[in-house]
DNA sequence: TCTGGGGTCCTAGGACCC
DNA sequence: TCTGGGGTCCTAGGACCC
């Protein structure tokens, strides 16, 4: 058998961090809310218990959380950045495999330690709790999907206390005959209905079924997990941090927008943090996204969705060209007469930059830094952009460059680019 | 007059290339 | 008269997750 694989899941994360800094608020209704105050993100025991919703919007219900004396947070992302941090800094003590799944959860992978699953997972629990005052469930099983289930019975029933180790088949059977498909991690209600379609009704059901057929009908990430039910790992657990494939800039606004002038500045405003956040990572973009959309609550409104790329010859990390490229993709889709509620920008094809080029984004007039820049120029308009992609950082073309490099154009180009 | 802001992977069709 | 086979890129959309 391969290792077991706990899942590590911060209770209300969100909820959890204003405590932390907030004892008064343990023991009470506490919501935290999203951007602008628009709807419900996090929740305390006590708020579910309520009967809150999970994306509630919180002008809608304002009325009964003041009756119910629910207290109210903004969100706060430096904060809950910064816990996650401290908790997975933690979890990486007691095992070398952490695979940070999202900012409140964490895959372990626990080969070494089969004698002692649950005696290591509640020691992991004890010092994240001691430590950062932030309670975690622990859910221990064959696979990852399983630890999710698992992780679920541990939050669940009291009894448990937070820790559950599932390897037993009589425990699996019991826990999977107690959940309903959509309480499967990556089965939501399409794929539910889907496979209901198709006479598989429970995760009982999903698990017995034939993978060849499940693929036939559904797809291939369904195939996997009628395997991972089985306890047969498909999904590897990644402790190597892995580059962004893309980085996001996006708001609604708090009215209609109705004028491209005001696009242009949300749109020039959200590739200027996005590019930020990208440099902040040591990359650099070849495409540039930006989408627009009207309200789809409002059933009254025209509706419209628009959204365009815009490749650059060059990967780049300069907040000038990127918001440029951005508002040429934005008017390239506006159209007038509409009532805006939203706005993004994407960044795609995100290549590493070296440490040159990162430093080149923040200090361009160092002399190296204009002349690799210089070098770059001059091969864009010698070559053309395919073979300026791989010149610029290794675009995901870069099996062409393997593929190529010894062709004299891609020799020529790399030699001298390593010459500048 | 309210309903977030990030991400990932998969599929499918058309353009284009050799 | 008939009409390959294999590949990439791009775009759009679907579905899911936290």
């Amino acid at each position: 058998m391969t290792a077991p694989v706990a899942l590590v899941d911060c209770n209300n994360f969100y909820a959890s961090c204003e405590r932390v800094f907030q004892p008064a608020l343990r023991g009470k209704p506490v919501v935290v809310l999203s951007n602008n105050d628009g709807c419900v993100i996090a929740r305390s025991n006590e708020a579910k218990a309520l009967g809150i919703e999970m994306g509630a919007p919180w002008l809608l219900h304002r009325e009964k959380f003041e009756r119910h004396g629910v207290i109210v947070r903004s969100s706060n992302y430096t904060l809950y950045g910064d816990m996650s941090a401290r908790v997975m800094n933690i979890l990486g003590r007691f095992t070398p495999d952490l695979e940070i799944y999202s900012i409140d959860e964490a895959f372990l992978g626990l080969g070494g330690f089969e004698n002692r699953l649950e005696t290591h997972a509640r020691e992991m629990r004890r010092t994240v709790l001691q430590w950062t005052g932030i309670p975690v469930s622990v859910g221990i099983a064959a696979t990852k999907t399983l630890a999710k289930v698992a992780n679920r019975c541990a939050k669940k029933d009291p009894a448990r206390n937070g820790v559950f180790e599932m390897l037993e088949a009589r425990e699996i059977e019991g826990a999977l005959s107690r959940m309903d498909l959509t309480d499967l991690w990556g089965v939501a209600g399409r794929m539910a209905a889907r496979l209901g379609a198709i006479g598989i009704k429970t995760p009982l059901h999903l698990r017995d079924a034939d993978p060849a057929f499940v693929r036939q009908r559904t797809n291939v990430v369904m195939q996997r997990m009628v395997m991972e039910l089985r306890g047969v790992p498909c999904l590897a657990l990644e402790d190597a941090v892995r580059d962004r494939k893309s980085i996001m800039a996006s708001r609604s606004f708090g009215r209609p927008v109705t004028t491209l002038h005001e696009l242009e500045e949300a749109v020039s405003s959200y590739a200027a943090r996005a590019a930020e956040k990208m440099r902040r990572q040591s990359l650099a973009c070849a495409h540039v996204g930006v989408f627009l959309e009207t309200n789809r609550f409002r059933a009254s409104d025209a509706q419209y969705n628009g959204s365009r790329g815009v490749r650059l010859p060059v990967a780049s990390a300069d907040t000038a060209k990127l918001a440029g490229a951005a508002c040429r993709a934005l008017r390239s889709i506006w159209k007038d007469g509409y009532r805006y509620k939203k706005a993004g920008v994407v960044l795609l094809d995100l290549v590493k930059t070296s440490t040159v080029q990162g430093d080149l984004w923040d200090s361009p007039d160092t002399p190296g830094n204009k002349r690799l820049m210089g070098a770059i120029d001059r091969l864009n308009a010698h070559y053309g952009r395919d073979t300026l992609a791989y010149a610029a950082a290794g675009h995901r073309k870069a099996w062409k460059l393997r593929r190529d490099h010894s062709s004299p154009r891609y020799t020529t180009c790399w030699e001298e680019l390593l010459a500048v």
